[in-house]
DNA sequence: CACGACTCCTGCTGGC
DNA sequence: TGCCAGCAGGAGTCGT
């Protein structure tokens, strides 16, 4: 599911639910996704009060504290992951790696293909983008910062064809697989084109594009927001019509021409032929 | 530094 | 109907 939007999507629905709980219990049933579950969340969560639920490119970050002592636990969906609020007494399921016990109900992480990430981070809230995986993360697409100007120069030095320049979450953080060539289309950039070979005025063009590829896709899960947390995550994210993603030969919505499909990066990606150059 | 190839893992789909 | 190749919304590491 989760590029930037089904993130924060996710984000707003465990917010209202998560912040001023206290954690009851942790079970860790899979040791090792990217990495390993660290062990010793089983000690160190059990009386901790959740204080936020922040998100940092497409990572959700949950602030705790007991008497004092603070941490922040570092949550990553990954290709495959989610996170959904279960009764008690739902048995676990093959792929249910990891969950917290609420005051009445338990939060449930599942990741078939384990290229999600449960870490913690000692220390107050702040401490938590100091983590090597976050220390790293680019700009928020959403933020006031990112504009034109800002990606022109940062895209400089960058000869590589746009659209997996666009994915690169040390320079942008959150646009995916998905949202990176529907944004192109909205932008009629061709994914092909070099990065830096893309005039400063369709930048002007571009930036306002991905910003409101994101939050449209925000607004359409935000319809929706407890029930993509509650229920299986099919509800909300793909309430947004793609205007070329996964339509390999049919017609553009736009101008008529014909969806291309090709690879690059060794990740599949869509444009129009038509009206993307 | 920037870039592409490779890697981690399971599940589903499409073609034969 | 069954089998298998290929592909799936991410991202770190490594070699060039």
């Amino acid at each position: 599911m989760p590029e930037l939007p089904e993130v924060e999507v996710c984000r707003r629905g465990l917010e209202p639910e998560l912040v001023g709980q206290v954690i009851q219990g942790v079970v860790i049933r899979a040791p090792k996704l990217r990495h390993e579950i660290p062990p010793a969340l089983a000690t160190l969560l059990p009386g901790c009060r959740v204080v936020a639920v922040r998100r940092r490119g497409k990572y959700l970050l949950l602030d705790c504290e007991r008497r004092g002592v603070q941490g922040t636990l570092i949550i990553h969906l990954g290709m495959s992951g989610n996170l959904r609020f279960v009764p008690f007494d739902l048995p676990p399921a093959k792929h249910d790696h990891f969950e917290l016990v609420l005051a009445g109900q338990i939060l449930r992480f599942a990741d078939p293909r384990r290229f999600g990430v449960v870490l913690w981070q000692p220390g107050p809230p702040a401490s938590a983008e100091c983590h090597p995986l976050l220390a790293t993360q680019g700009i928020e697409p959403l933020s006031e910062t990112f504009t034109a100007e800002w990606l022109y120069e940062a895209i400089a030095r960058r000869s590589g064809p746009i659209k997996p320049t666009l994915m690169d979450s040390h320079l942008v953080v959150g646009i995916g697989n998905i949202y990176a060539s529907e944004s192109l289309f909205r932008a009629g950039i061709s994914p092909l084109r070099a990065a830096n070979r893309v005039s400063r005025a369709r930048y002007e063009i571009l930036v306002p594009a991905i910003r409101e590829t994101l939050s449209d896709a925000i607004a359409a899960g935000g319809s929706s927001i407890r029930d993509y947390v509650h229920s299986d995550g099919g509800a909300g994210c793909f309430q947004i019509q793609a205007g070329v993603y996964d339509r390999a030969n049919q017609p553009c919505l736009r101008c008529g021409g014909v969806v291309r499909q090709i690879w690059q990066a060794g990740r599949s990606t869509y444009y129009c032929t038509g009206c993307q150059h």
